[in-house]
DNA sequence: CTAAAACCTGACCATTTGGTCAACTATTTT
DNA sequence: AAAATAGTTGACCAAATGGTCAGGTTTTAG
């Protein structure tokens, strides 16, 4: 890509005359980080270049040192606000919720996420299949230890006779799996439904298929 | 990770005093492309060095480019062995054949390329997350064919009543997603089972959940 | 045994790229 | 209004890296 100035992204606050530095933190940041997101996504952490997160910004390349230090520095960041949002939405469950009302609450969510935030899915899975050099922390931590709170529910699920699943572990791999998959092959499954981009049915589409099917493979219903 | 001749890889064939040229070509080429497939799973392809797959062959940066003209033929010629061993032992499904054995046959056989070659299903995972810029051409007629195939004959089994699946595109798109991923997410449930790496039992755990999960889901059995 | 062909590799080069900095402008504070 | 603080940016640098090549050694062909 050349160096590009002409696509500068423009916003209402470029019309004022006068900007509170507040503002021009917030919206440099921001800019700045979506630009990141996308730039790390297609081109992977070190085929991302400074420059290429600048022209993308339309900002200058010393404009991204004065905000964030560093490349490293700016990665982490924005792996971290992907971590953040993480949890964002999903049901709390107990060994007393409805097995059935909780999975198919637990799939939606995943699903509505997984379209709705495809680039930090994609971002996300590339960490994890590098070997998650910057994420070991998170999944031994946070990451393990929900999801061994719920493998326990679910595993007394499976005594109490209330679903067919006698290794959650294996469930809530496959939920992930299939549910992020739509956001991470994205390029794959748009090429099979012969079609430039996701359109709001397809979303409807995965859902209609996979609640039913979960539901039926944990033998609910 | 620093230049490090000590760890050569050693052979056999090291041993004999004169090696054909044919032995040395062949065991060469061999080598260079399972360190080129390593290094760049792990680093992605920009950010795999020549450098760095030299170390891990154990041979001068120089060699590899005279066996691989330069670094996007060596990426190239990996990604293409990867593709055709892409139907390697998987089955042929008629209108006529049985959609119990067939999906079963369809789900282990994934399942066990996945165990067997993990390194090959990251790196093709980590082309399509990234736009698959080299696999476009397969994508799209291969690939697309393939699938095509598939879901016409699924599409007969559901019109017969063998399946309950209306929309075979999203099996197909769950089939690979969960196989799959016990290669692309290695890291991520190797540290969720608490081990190092995965043993001979977790493959066979693995298609015990979901062989089962995937014919109810289908509404088999 | 000798010439040709294939293989090997240290040294070198051009380009890319992360990062710095000094000089400048704009905003905020006193 | 002027001093201080914050934001901006072109120019520059050192390190990393893909790629080349000449001169070497080993294997093969005649």
């Amino acid at each position: 890509m050349t160096h590009n100035n002409q696509d500068k992204v423009t916003t209402v606050l470029e019309t004022t005359a006068h900007r509170s530095q507040q503002d021009i933190r917030a919206h440099n940041q921001t800019i700045i980080l979506r630009a990141a997101e996308e730039e790390f996504v297609l081109q992977s952490y070190r085929g991302a270049t400074m420059q290429g997160i600048a022209d993308r910004a339309g900002l200058p390349k010393a404009n991204i040192h004065y905000y964030f230090k560093n490349k490293r520095n700016l990665y982490k960041i924005v792996l971290r606000s992907i971590i953040e949002e993480w949890n964002d939405g999903l049901v709390t469950m107990t060994v007393d919720s409805d097995p059935k009302t909780v999975i198919e609450k637990f799939v939606r969510t995943k699903l509505h996420q997984a379209f709705a935030h495809p680039n930090r899915h994609k971002l996300f899975a590339i960490e994890v299949i590098g070997g998650a050099p910057h994420l070991h922390d998170f999944m031994s931590t946070t990451m393990r230890e929900w999801a061994l709170d719920k493998t326990q529910v679910m595993q007394t699920w499976y005594s109490q006779g209330k679903i067919g699943i006698a290794d959650p572990l294996q469930l809530l791999i496959l939920i992930w799996a299939t549910t992020q998959r739509y956001a991470e092959f994205e390029t794959e499954i748009v090429g099979l439904l012969q079609k430039e981009s996701y359109d709001e049915q397809d979303q409807a589409r995965a859902a209609d298929f996979l609640v039913p099917f979960i539901l039926r493979g944990c033998g609910i219903e």
